[in-house]
DNA sequence: ATAGTGATTATGTGCATACATAATAACAAG
DNA sequence: CTTGTTATTATGTATGCACATAATCACTAT
């Protein structure tokens, strides 16, 4: 059987993934090189490496020099999640959105923290604690841990009305960031409140 | 100033991150195009695209035909968190693994499922409920409803001693599913167990 | 004004080629 | 048998070129 319209890297991906959803290609199974692959559909290697590159991006192959391409065995599922202003995500549900500050210290946080965000165990950071509501009722909390080396004109921000969250992603984006959750038991009332403990740092 | 240096688009990557961060170009910025970027460090247009298009991927830049490159307005911070087996993650904490497997059945979803499926309203799933044990003490509720249309060996398996997480990770990967977190009250006792209602689809 | 049309432009992609790099395999020396 | 060296091989990447595609802009005819 030839394969005539594998002209473009995304038809040549979407072949490799059929064969990997058909399990003609198994968990752990090597499959054929780039060269190989090249000849069989009919395009140049540099396709293919496009195509195969991409999947390994996704986490689906694993790709090692000499070693060859190997379907991951054991596939991890990538969940990406997007971290949005949470202000817009309530909004985006039709409810009115509310935010209050809880607490602005300067503190030495827990050492879990100064750990996870590779800082000295008594150097200060900035906590926020805030939250925020939608439609009056708490939505999220915010626990907010931030490195003022890193972000100093957070300082300066007293973040009465307007969200850390918010803040940062206006005032100093594409910062790295760690994030916990964790589940709390309902601390107010009926609430079906998320408890959302984010600790960023870097 | 020359720039002698720039052979390779993971230092293309590097440069254009480091003034994206330097804040040189702001969110929603119109950077350069290629072809000037390209002249400015000395390499090929196809060497800048290579590094641009790596960053677009990762949220940091919106691209467009004709349109340009702006740094992203809005900066989705995306985080990739890894599903893995359930089993191997506690292990790797070093506690002993045990798994119970609540409930079996075949049922109607709720509509936020079956609406999250995309599957008809009225339509059977699989229904697994499991506890995920580490050191005896619950450390995670699997809480999955499988279509078995399209993963029909699933009907097969009694999942008494295997976990659905675990087995399908090796039977059927590569399928999509949503997965929600949600906080639960503390129900067992003093447990600070992690409530991890996973729903998974198609 | 408005709608339509075509020119322009920036990104998207494919290809051939060349070389770089990592990792294995084969082999040789001790 | 072990260690060190070398050859082999598959992926990784850079480059120049050509063309595709999308979106904007300018212009034109109604």
């Amino acid at each position: 059987m030839n394969t005539p319209a594998f002209r473009n890297w995304q038809s040549v991906q979407e072949e490799v993934l059929r064969r990997i959803y058909a399990r003609e290609w198994k968990p752990g199974d090597l499959i054929p090189n780039e060269a190989a692959l090249a000849l069989e559909f009919g395009c140049a290697r540099t396709t293919v490496n496009r195509a195969l590159r991409a999947l390994a991006d996704g986490g689906l192959l694993d790709r090692r020099r000499k070693a060859g391409t190997r379907v991951a065995a054991q596939p991890v599922a990538k969940a990406t999640l997007d971290i949005a202003v949470i202000r817009k995500e309530v909004e985006a549900r039709g409810q009115s959105y509310g935010y209050h500050l809880i607490a602005r210290t300067v503190a030495v946080p827990p050492v879990a923290i100064s750990a996870a965000m590779r800082t000295n165990s008594d150097s200060n950071l900035l906590h926020i604690l805030a939250l925020h509501l939608a439609d009056s009722a708490p939505y999220a909390l915010e626990d907010r841990w931030i490195n003022s080396t890193v972000v100093p004109d957070a300082l300066d921000q007293g973040f009465q009305s307007v969200s850390a969250n918010e803040w940062l992603l206006m005032h100093a984006p594409y910062t790295h960031g760690d994030i916990a959750f964790s589940a709390q038991a309902a601390s107010s009332a009926d609430a079906q409140s998320l408890g959302c403990a984010e600790h960023s740092a870097l």
